[in-house]
DNA sequence: CTATATTAAATCGGGTACGATGTAAAAGAA
DNA sequence: TTCTTTTACATCGTACCCGATTTAATATAG
């Protein structure tokens, strides 16, 4: 009765599953950057800048759920090279803002047609992507639900 | 038109979100995990021995789609804490096989009910888990057979 | 039977990923 | 104003995570 949920087999666990997942897109990702030098993390960053740009390291931490502690180091790679550039705010002296470089407004519609073009590799037959999103979207509330007790 | 293919919101990315619940589902594993010293990872390699012990280090990276890269020092940190141990294969001196100890066996039940504990604090109302699951399984899939190319 | 190819592990380098700690600045309370 | 708390960022230690390379052993081909 109750012994099933120790006894729950790898494959009917979700968190396996989506760990598998993540590393799966990571992957992808991995290879339609390849020619730009750029990390998924890394286009993760670009994504979220190219949307709202000119804005504070904690903005970015908190947008993209990744720990100053993570952040910071790969902002600066992207800064070592020439992605992204790191201006101290003049109204608050502890705060950092990041702005896009030339380069990285230059290269956007290349990047996301070299990722267009490796998803398009993938036969998404039997997904519902909207579904999915949701679901998905309804999780992550619940972890940042949880995070913030 | 074709334009906005080019500026999906980072709110409507898959990668993100499968990418963030990931982190989350480390996160929430990892308080469960703390009490037995082990991270997420290793417990998806303790889980895959509970189901199938005695087995070649090749077999656990295939199950768990981990580079022998990442898994090995796992491993090793497994056997410096007395998880696993780790056994030349007699007919095939390449090979190692992994087994658990006592340890490992006796805390089965300790860890799942610390883990199902914390997963309790989870409010997962509106989330479809069969869907959701079925949904992940074939993206894996897809990432499975385009690794295979 | 020998030469070649494949395979299992191990190792290495670069890049996340986090929590803990440190530091300086800003914000709030007395 | 001064004391206290909070905040933004930086750094550190431990642990993934992968692709590439190395080494030894097995399997296959000629």
């Amino acid at each position: 009765m109750e012994e099933d949920l120790f006894n729950r087999s790898l494959d009917d666990q979700l968190c396996f599953e989506v760990y598998k997942a993540a590393n799966g897109f990571s992957k992808l990702y991995k290879r339609a950057l390849v020619p730009f030098q750029l990390t998924f993390p890394q286009y993760l960053v670009l994504l979220a800048l190219w949307e709202e740009d000119n804005v504070y390291i904690k903005r970015i931490s908190d947008r993209l759920a990744i720990s100053i502690g993570t952040l910071n180091p790969m902002l600066n790679r992207l800064t070592a090279q020439k992605w992204i550039k790191k201006v101290p705010s003049p109204k608050d002296k502890r705060a950092t803002l990041v702005c896009l470089t030339e380069k990285a407004h230059e290269q956007k519609r290349a990047i996301s047609l070299s990722i267009l073009q490796e998803i398009k590799s993938c036969n998404t037959t039997g997904i519902d992507g909207q579904l999915f999103l949701q679901n998905l979207k309804r999780l992550n509330e619940e972890f940042d639900r949880i995070e913030k007790n």
